[in-house]
DNA sequence: AGAAGTTACATGCACATGCATCAGATGTCC
DNA sequence: GGACATCTGATGCATGTGCATGTAACTTCT
């Protein structure tokens, strides 16, 4: 049994605080500039990319993420706007929605994909194994 | 070297944003609940009761916070606006502004830190070590 | 079939945050 | 001393988020 000390937990607390914000930041900053997207956008770019068919059903992609349902579809709608995205009536299930990416979303998520990598590179390379 | 892969690099990145989520989560909605506080204002009164004299100017408060400078404003005004804390003038520096803990400021910060503690507790243990 | 419950997504609202900016106080350089 | 840059903290504004709720579409039960 691991005694975990009060001290260790919060030590481990505030570096986890430390870590996230340090590199969310730099992600949402860096996306925003090279790609006008911010991370949130990103992240769903991302899953709609990971999912092979990239047609999901708005609750499946709330599933993957860590974003309430009324985020996901606001920051939808966000990507919907900008044309990287469409949203479509699914026949099976009239109250579903889903999500297919544009040409122009791929093009989007391949350009900041490798921004992503490189800033999380960049930011965990320094940082080899969070104790 | 380690050669940090790019898979590697995206699933650390994740566990990352799903521990934080998740920890973060629980943290505010718990201190909310059980002592009418967010996370920055515990995080604040946990400063100033770190900082042995509790009695720090914003700007100190500010570097040792992920928390920019006018958010932390807003929150020891909310803070000030509760009672936990009173905001008063530096003789020194007209410009700085002194941060003090109350009395209950300290007394709510005594049962946060132990709803807190267990908190991070419950959700350490069970992720012996982010890997 | 019809009523009640559940699910999927959108939206009104309150609120916390960051950015840019403002006002006042200090510091600096001539 | 006076002009200008810098610093400290507060605030207007735009935006993103969660909660509660609304609407429409299934599902279940009788």
């Amino acid at each position: 049994m691991t005694e975990t000390g009060e001290t260790e937990l919060v030590r481990r607390w505030r570096d986890l605080l430390a870590c996230y914000s340090t590199v969310s930041c730099a992600l949402d900053r860096t996306l925003q500039e090279a790609h006008g997207i911010g991370m949130s956008e990103f992240e769903v770019l991302d899953r709609l990319v990971d999912a092979s068919c990239e047609k999901s059903r708005m609750h499946d992609l709330a599933d993957a993420m860590y974003l309430s349902q009324s985020a996901l579809s606001r920051t939808v709608a966000r990507l919907e706007r900008d044309g990287l995205l469409e949203r479509s009536m699914c026949a099976d299930d009239r109250r579903a929605i889903f999500v297919k990416l544009t040409a122009a979303g791929r093009e989007r998520h391949e350009g900041a994909r490798k921004t992503q990598r490189a800033v999380l590179a960049e930011h965990f390379t320094a940082t080899p194994a969070p104790v």
